[in-house]
RNA sequence: CGGGGAGUAGCGCAGCAUGGGAGCGCACUCGCUUGGGGUGCGAGUGGUCGGCGGUUCAAAUCCGCUCUCCCCGACCA
């Protein structure tokens, strides 16, 4: 822990207006180098490791291929599309030393668009699932919220290849349903809402929404069936339930697109008929940043973050209450060692701090678990279980331990 | 881009109306102390007062320009 490159800050930054930008200004997981652009420090990218590593999972066993696309893109590509006139100011462009047009890449329709066309000639190579995670660029009017609206973010995109309208259903309903498998095992209570298709154009889409009370988004929600609405409904049409409404942050989106991309770059397979048709296409993104900020929106409390366990930047952190106390440090090590072993991502708190300090910070970063070293522990042996997210305390030996926090890890 | 606010030590701020010592709390360093909820005491380190120009014997303070950051609106993962 002394190691541990995690500057905490006891009070309030002014420029946070939100509980989970302070809280992560203050636990030390991001810092601001200018409006709208972060510096993810180990906490923080460990926490988005997790959610990466989840959004891979899913992806793959949806069979999503993951692959990574340049960031540096030629304007031409979006000339192709219109969109370099479009798109508007929030495009950073630039000129190469050559003065030939260049973008950072906001999103990658045109470039996978582009290796889609040039590689994918024939109905037996389709369907496809490309995915990426990768850092976006969008000059954003008004940045805010820290790395909730920053203009410099890591977004999961992927996009989907299908030969027919039938096929980009299938699709969208996997990519449907993956989401969800994502943020359920993130630990975070979604919502999909219909939405409207905005800049990316094309037909059907879908908004995810984390549920948390300070999101920006209201949403009607059937507590009976799983109805919900960014609009008002007066009633539900099948379980004439009361809608409630909830907040929400927006954390993912996906749209079927259909061929506006593929006509316009001429990207074409050959059909079982023999016949040339558009690639029929689908686009689906995760803000990967934007999803941490929503779980510490939705789970936090005075003290500071309650990370759900799966995207904690780690899972216990062992805190000896005496110092001067040999026997004590020891058996933290010694405690922190075996939970490692074990596999769990554990840390101790090795620092010459007062035991109050520890718990302040301990409950500040949000540590799922807290395994206190305190009397009980020097003279019967007894350890204590802080569990952070409900504030419970148990007692147990250390022969019990491994087996209470596998149970907390399950719950 | 329109409207509002702020730049003084790493962080949070006072000082500015009425020009003349650059201060407070936290953090940091050292010593002692304390050790179950950000211990206490003492001694220290640290600042071109966002930048440029002007007024003045003298500018953090007055005037002009400029840069940056934050908040509200249109936009979005």
């Amino acid at each position: 822990m002394s190691a541990l490159f995690a500057p905490t800050l006891k009070e309030n930054p002014t420029e946070a207006e939100v509980i989970s930008h302070s809280l992560m200004l203050r636990a030390g997981m991001i810092r601001q180098l200018s409006s709208g652009i972060y510096h993810i420090l180990p906490l923080g990218l460990r926490s988005l490791e997790k959610i990466m590593n989840i959004v891979r999972r899913e992806l793959n066993r949806a069979d999503g291929q993951e692959l990574l696309l340049p960031a540096l893109q030629p304007g031409e590509l979006w000339k192709e599309t219109g969109r370099w006139d479009i798109y508007g100011p929030e495009l950073i462009r630039f000129q190469d030393r050559r003065e030939r047009d260049f973008c950072l890449g906001p999103t990658h329709e045109e470039v996978i668009t582009d290796i889609a066309r040039k590689e994918i000639r024939s109905y037996r190579q389709l369907p496809l699932l490309l995915y990426q995670i990768q850092t976006k660029f969008r000059d954003e009017i008004r940045p805010r919220f820290g790395v909730m609206r920053s203009r410099e973010f890591i977004m999961k995109d992927l996009y989907s290849f299908d030969r027919d309208q039938e096929g980009l259903q299938i699709s969208y309903q996997k990519m449907y349903d993956a989401y969800s498998k994502i943020f359920t095992a993130c630990g975070l209570e979604y919502i999909a809402v219909r939405a409207d298709s905005g800049v990316i154009g094309g037909d059907l889409s879908h908004e995810f929404l984390i549920i948390a009370d300070s999101g920006e988004e209201k949403v009607m929600k059937c507590p009976k069936c799983l109805t919900a609405s960014t609009q008002e409904i007066s009633h539900c049409p099948e379980c004439q339930a009361e809608m409630e409404e909830k907040r929400g942050i927006e954390v993912g989106h996906i749209f079927q697109l259909g061929t506006k991309y593929s006509e316009s770059m001429r990207a074409y397979f050959v059909d079982q008929d023999g016949k040339e048709k558009p690639l029929i296409m689908g686009c689906y993104g995760i803000g990967i940043g934007r999803t941490m900020a929503a779980a510490i929106e939705a789970n936090h409390d005075e003290n500071g973050i309650k990370w759900p366990w799966n995207i904690a930047p780690y899972e216990i952190i062992v805190i000896p209450v005496k110092l001067k106390n040999q026997a004590s440090i020891e058996l933290a090590e010694s405690i922190s060692q075996q939970l490692v072993d074990e596999g769990y991502e554990a840390i101790w708190d090795d620092r010459e701090v007062s035991a109050g300090y520890k718990f302040k910070e301990a409950d500040l970063i949000g540590f799922p678990v807290q395994v206190i070293i305190g009397e009980k522990a020097l003279k019967n042996s007894i350890l204590e279980i802080k569990i952070r997210s409900n504030g419970k305390r148990l007692d147990c030996t250390r022969e019990q331990l491994t087996a209470m926090v596998k149970k907390m890890k399950n719950d």
